[in-house]
DNA sequence: ATTTAAATTTAGACAAAACTAAAAATATAT
DNA sequence: ATATATTTTTAGTTTTGTCTAAATTTAAAT
């Protein structure tokens, strides 16, 4: 499988989630940053390797075969992801375009040998379950902070908008994965929340606490 | 730079360093299994980018910028190798392949992690000296085991063949980087080596002692 | 039910990197 | 010194993945 069928594949699997009884050319080529033509043309070779199921105008779903390479890839992204954050101590912002380049990298057994060189991880530095050897996936109930209830503790397990911009304001907060979080009070007029994180109190906006995945 | 353009740098580079004087274009057709038109093509390419010095008919010379780019690219190379030997504890006859599509990774920041993750090492598995990030070379005066005075004390620092034979037999032995060896004995009939390594005596044929580098 | 708008596909073209076959330049041998 | 062999280059083609522009299908609106 080239790199490009790869990333085609990729981005079927993360629409589906959202649209599972079919993704569009559009969507595609919206989140690709390419025209539909380029699209259509794809898919109609992933459909020859029976990686899609294509109907010309009907939208495009992944085949079982389709959907374990997809899982493969993110596994790998993802996997990457860990070891760029927790070994090369990049910080959360840094590591997605290096792992977009280095999901592609051809070997099962590179791949299986850094899961466990890592220790198995479940989950990924933004929250995001990492598909096993067989394509399983760990399901968590993720809350969001603006949901959660009052003196409870709970940790961080990821974010919503993985922005650059969010992700340094969570740096600069001291705010990571596995960080404690306590809501102490919450203000009805504005949703604002006054937290308990590292055994300090922050006020922390609606706007923050409707993108931060809590357990 | 594309992945295509790095790997004629890269061996370019190598031929370069047992015919300084300019690098046939036969030679490099056939160390990356091509064809002599595709290499023409790709000279001109790397002629225009002022990446290698070209004159038809001539063979062809690294310039200053090719030579940089070229050892940067034997770094990740290099580096890769030593976190696929040390870290995932892969062989080293399994590694190369794997570091042959890593070292394309485009990310200086990443590079320069990896090796301070790796502790800034001078050597990879197979003994062969990593450019630092400004292409600075150790240099290491290599022995081989076959010419080294009896009952001295020598380190394994690398092989001259790195077959997956010759690998695979050195890993049954318990050979390894950084191994001690003393030579016990000589016999001068065939030149076979009673050698000591890890506290245990054996002997080692003139065809293996010619092939690995001490220090 | 038509017409209009939006989405999708087709057709034809292009750039990168490879190839084959033929031509040209260089090296070798008598 | 000339003929032969080897090496290298040129010219023209192929494949992959992209594009533009035009044509077609589906969806929306009056």
């Amino acid at each position: 499988m080239t790199t490009s069928e790869e990333n085609y594949l990729k981005v079927i699997y993360h629409l589906s989630l959202v649209s599972p009884k079919g993704v569009n050319t559009n969507a595609i080529a919206g989140t690709m940053d390419t025209k539909a033509s380029s699209v259509t043309d794809m898919l109609k070779k992933l459909s020859e390797k029976e990686l899609v199921a294509y109907q010309k105008y009907q939208g495009v779903t992944l085949t079982e075969k389709g959907f374990h390479s997809a899982k493969m890839i993110v596994r790998k992204h993802r996997l990457w992801e860990v070891f760029l954050v927790e070994k090369l101590h990049f910080s959360w912002d840094e590591v997605h375009d290096i792992a977009e380049e280095l999901e592609h990298i051809k070997s099962e057994s590179l791949i299986n040998k850094l899961d466990k060189f890592l220790g198995f991880p479940d989950f990924d530095p933004h929250g995001d379950p990492i598909p096993n050897a067989d394509g399983e996936i760990k399901k968590v109930t993720k809350l969001l902070l603006s949901d959660v209830e009052l003196n409870k503790e709970y940790r961080c397990i990821g974010v919503k908008d993985s922005s650059s911009d969010f992700l340094k304001y969570l740096d600069k907060q001291k705010i990571a994965l596995g960080s404690t979080f306590v809501v102490k009070e919450k203000e009805s007029f504005d949703d604002t929340l006054l937290v308990e994180i590292n055994s300090k109190e922050i006020t922390i906006s609606n706007k923050i606490a409707t993108n931060l995945y809590v357990h």
